[in-house]
DNA sequence: CGTCTCGTTGAGAGTTTTCAATGTAAGTGG
DNA sequence: CCACTTACATTGAAAACTCTCAACGAGACG
């Protein structure tokens, strides 16, 4: 199970098996039921999390009560509050599950400890928040671009696994869509 | 001048002077007068860029001719469509001079050596993208918690300096609020 | 069977954009 | 220094988009 995490480091540089038997014991494995909470907005987010399996989304949710997701992880990403985790604040996002799933997680501490005993890793983390942050940018390029409409039936039709792997409302939630107005295109769409 | 880079690669992990003086050389220095382009978008976005003075935003043009701006980087601050660079993609992005600017340019492949040569800048690298990462993450936030008016005024209040420093249009711009509605609200704000 | 979650519908209201016209300040070449 | 041009900002009216609210429907699950 774990051999997801080598597989996926294994991705970006090149780490021998050995290094990585010793690198497992920095993390430890978490299961979470559907709708469990990992991380509560408002405390520490003292922890790192890498996807085995299942589905994760960060949200917050806004002084009128309503939940917006910024943030999906599955299979094989990371989900964290990076820079709450960088400057050590508290996080303004909690971290639920979407289905049930099971994680790799690391403290802040260790994951320090982790980078200092084995250097190589800065690199593969240097790339990985490096996709993101590209990613993140070019969500932010469609978010401008388009229409609410548009940028729906955008995502929907580029990943339409995903799309009907989650509730309608939390894509939606996730692109900045009332549910109502979800279902609204949708049905306009297929008249 | 350079030294900013040094001052700046030191608030994050801590580099010799010594090392500084060998890593300078994989970096060209660019001037780029108002309005200048640096990057085209549609071509390899093949630099990577720190601005030691001035001012530049990212920004595409969508099918409607109007322009979009993704991102700003002022002193200190590094630039280049990350996704692209590390995909070796072409760029969705151009890249403009705001303001007169001076940068240090690198290319990928002389970033590649450098950080093969200088793995200590791995993790220098991993930070400023982690917390660009993060930062965009925040910045989703608040397009989604905020109306368009929020968004704007919340933005001026918070970086009163910056929003001085640019026209009103690219602020609106990198918010995504047309440039009139921007003037409709100050008056509104005004009265 | 009852409850909870998710999706749908429709009307009305609010927000934001578009378009076209005008104003203004600043820069440039003569 | 003036006239001209360009870049940026403003205004108003109409249209388009999106949300809110309230109610209802359907399926899953205990």
């Amino acid at each position: 199970m774990e051999d997801k995490l080598f597989r996926h480091i294994n991705q970006y540089i090149s780490l021998s098996e050995e290094d990585f038997r010793n690198i497992i014991p920095f993390f430890e494995t978490k299961k979470l039921g559907k709708k469990e909470i990992l991380v509560q907005a408002g405390t520490s987010c003292s922890h790192n999390h890498f996807v085995l399996e299942g589905c994760l989304h960060m949200f917050f949710v806004n002084e009128k009560g309503v939940e917006r997701t910024v943030q999906f992880a599955i299979e094989n990403w990371w989900m964290a509050d990076f820079l709450a985790f960088q400057n050590k604040n508290q996080t303004e996002f909690s971290i639920q599950a979407v289905e049930e799933s099971h994680l790799l997680c690391i403290s802040y501490e260790k994951q320090e400890q982790l980078l200092t005993q084995f250097p190589q890793l800065e690199k593969y983390f240097r790339i990985i928040y490096q996709i993101g942050y590209g990613a993140a940018l070019v969500k932010m390029k469609f978010l401008f671009d388009l229409t609410k409409e548009e940028i729906y039936f955008h995502f929907t039709e580029n990943f339409p696994d995903f799309a009907q792997r989650v509730p309608q409302y939390l894509i939606g939630s996730f692109l900045g869509l009332t549910p109502e107005y979800v279902s609204e295109i949708r049905a306009k769409k297929r008249s």
